[in-house]
DNA sequence: TTTTAACTTGAACAGTCGCTCAAAATCAAA
DNA sequence: TTTGATTTTGAGCGACTGTTCAAGTTAAAA
């Protein structure tokens, strides 16, 4: 009883996001968006609701690729630190020139929105405390397994693990750091395995 | 033989400053800055040139207000360490509150340009590598003065700060965490001495 | 085949952007 | 007091912003 929609909507929020992440919100035009997923205004809108609403959708999709991605990694390694580590070699140093920013989406979006009580403020504080609860049950299975002790509570590696992870996505974000990338994650998860 | 100027540049930079730092770049308006320093459109221009000159000029201004900060804390402490520390502490915990951001400006401006090879981005790297080779110097002189072992090199001491800074602050730029700070904080300098 | 609800299109709107420049104001030197 | 170089002012320019909506297109249902 009607026509059907011509785009998918799933890759057309990918496709949203990576523009997102490589220039922030700010900085991405309604129009940049157009060229990038193939619509009209009219379409986006309907779709969408709103420039924010894209956003919106493209942030949180961003977080659920991420946690599929950890999960991969997971999937193909013999311990939960195996794992995350596999997943942090990936980010920092096999995708980081297909990525279209070192740095994590979330952290983006977190330092973008200043007004504390904006939508988009708000969403990037939900999503990374959720990300911050998912990290907590791994570090918990890593804990129950043995893989570390538990001097620490799960959290509070989660924390460690966030911390360092975010300030080595910073600091990879420039040119001519290749080859400190490797010792660095070594030595990342060395005091992880340490604290 | 003329008219003077009427305003103060020093604290125009320094209240443009303030007003980047939270907002970011694109998401200052030039009637935002008029309004912030008090000036017409027309002066603004004919001392900066471009929101670009003056966004420019806000960032190297914070780079050597940061490091004048350093400075005040290494001067009033025993340790070059301990200095460190009382600067970390007074960034994270006891100016969060007045602090137009939780996130280093510099960290911000690195994150928010996008475009590899535009002036701001560049600047924003070539503040950052003047800032890693100051701490740098600071590392060596902690080094040479025993408070820390020679394992690692001054310059890979510097790194691993700035990962651990960076990083903590981006945790800290957040509601409801204020009670982790100070143990995190020890956290990482024990790190940073156990290395 | 006709109907009709859903989707797509793109011109265009009102508002904001960074920025300019002629005119007014200012003040040291003559 | 007059001169004249310098600074300040603010109306306003053209470009661009996010968004709307009437008109056109599509395809399932009648």
């Amino acid at each position: 009883m009607a026509n059907k929609v011509k785009f998918e909507r799933d890759n057309v929020v990918r496709v949203a996001s990576q523009l997102f992440w490589q220039k922030g919100f700010h900085a991405t035009s309604t129009r940049d968006l157009q060229e990038a997923v193939n619509m009209r205004p009219g379409s986006i809108y309907s779709a969408f609701g709103s420039k924010e609403g894209l956003y919106c959708e493209s942030l949180k999709d961003y977080t659920v690729q991420m946690k599929t991605q950890i999960e991969g990694f997971l999937s193909s390694a013999d311990t939960v630190l195996g794992g995350l580590r596999a997943f942090v070699e990936n980010v920092v140093i096999k995708t980081k020139d297909c990525s279209p920013s070192a740095i994590c989406m979330l952290v983006k979006a977190n330092s973008e929105f200043a007004e504390k009580d904006s939508n988009l403020y708000e969403l990037s504080l939900d999503l990374t405390a959720q990300f911050e609860a998912y990290l907590t049950q791994l570090f918990t299975q890593a804990i129950n397994k043995g893989e570390l002790s538990n001097t620490l509570t799960a959290v509070e590696y989660a924390r460690f693990f966030q911390v360092q992870f975010t300030g080595l996505r910073g600091y990879f974000n420039r040119p001519n750091v290749e080859q400190f990338a490797e010792p660095m994650i070594n030595q990342m998860f060395m005091l992880i395995k340490k604290l």
